[in-house]
DNA sequence: TAATTGTAAATTGTTAACAATCCGTTTGAC
DNA sequence: GTCAAACGGATTGTTAACAATTTACAATTA
């Protein structure tokens, strides 16, 4: 377990944080096109580094790229495909544990109750740009405690999957769901983590 | 089925599947970092392009960046991770092919018999870029057939997972199990041609 | 000699100007 | 009045120069 590899996040990395977030909290139309002047000036960069992180996220699936016309908001995928996507984060997120969860340290306890925390936070208050921030936070460090390399595939499924976002009724259940996470992970107690992650991941 | 929506490939994307092919097919070592000036003037173009096919190939699972330091080609994933890129594969192919195969039309058919006679022309004379090539082409056309939105995904699952490409040793099994693929589809028989599939990839 | 510091070349990161393309509007012919 | 071609502003695509960073190598010291 060695993460927090490099705290250093380039610009564009910083960037592509900032707006999947964005656009995952439902902030942004899908009908009004992305405009790279404009987000230039907002970051106090010029056009360079926004095109890399548009680029980025139109690869990850958050927007979608069409030669010389842009990117805009990518649209919410059809039924069958939406349960596809599901059943792969499923299966993904199962091996991801079964990988990492002998070899966390107190200290990867430590950083999940943190986030828990905070998605408690945030349920209170019901801020829903928090909330999804912090449970995605989640099951992104059990992703990548297993392999970094499976973290970008993860949140390529997951970035296609969650555009609906915005639409939450039960706050106190996904707290009860992330707390019963924590906790089998924290016993180290595989088949429950992986049965807790299942009924979390709807 | 409406494939060849544009065949207006940009530059960037075609310097992204020339790079990626060649990468594949074993042609760079994973030790010499990538130069963005000398492919800057072998595809006689600016850095600026070549950065962004970069990106892509590293955010694919080809390549891997690491800051102020450029790109090397990724190393082939642990077992365990491997088996799980497989299966994820397994099941997204069988599932395109479960949404697609009753919207196939004769045209399709003759596409995929063309990918077929230039693939057994590439095992008869040996050329594995053109094998991987040919191999790869032909999943692709059936994932893109069901959802150009899945394709990515799919992409990027299999460029992590054909690392070693470049040791084959039965050149007819390859030909007769993608034979009975063409042939499964042509006749509408979603069972055989996901068993095909299945068999196919190992 | 081995380790460390300083320096210069090579390489990546960023910027601003220029070229190519798209899109809404106007103009003109029928 | 309708349609199509042409114009012009806005936007994306590309380039080359410049800035920041890394890397290799020489010089210095213990």
């Amino acid at each position: 377990m060695q993460l927090a590899e490099q705290s250093v996040r380039s610009v564009r990395e910083q960037i592509v944080d900032t707006l999947r977030a964005e656009v995952l909290a439902g902030a942004w139309s899908n009908h009004a096109p992305v405009r790279e002047q404009a987000l230039a000036e907002r970051f106090g960069v010029s056009r360079g580094p926004i095109r890399d992180a548009l680029q980025e996220l139109s690869r990850e699936g958050v927007l979608v790229y069409r030669p010389n016309k842009g990117v805009r908001v990518n649209t919410p995928p059809a039924e069958a495909e939406r349960q596809l996507l599901q059943a792969m984060r499923r299966e993904m997120e199962s091996f991801c544990l079964s990988q990492c969860i002998d070899q966390l340290t107190p200290t990867d306890d430590e950083q999940l109750a943190d986030i828990l925390a905070e998605l408690t936070r945030a349920c209170d208050s019901g801020d829903l740009s928090s909330i999804a921030d912090c449970d995605l936070a989640m099951h992104r460090y059990l992703v990548r405690s297993a392999s970094s390399e499976l973290e970008a595939i993860w949140q390529s499924i997951t970035s296609r999957l969650l555009m609906d976002y915005s639409r939450i009724d039960r706050f106190d259940q996904i707290v009860s769901e992330h707390e019963a996470i924590v906790e089998a992970v924290k016993q180290r107690d595989l088949k429950s983590a992986q049965q807790a992650i299942n009924a979390n991941i709807i």
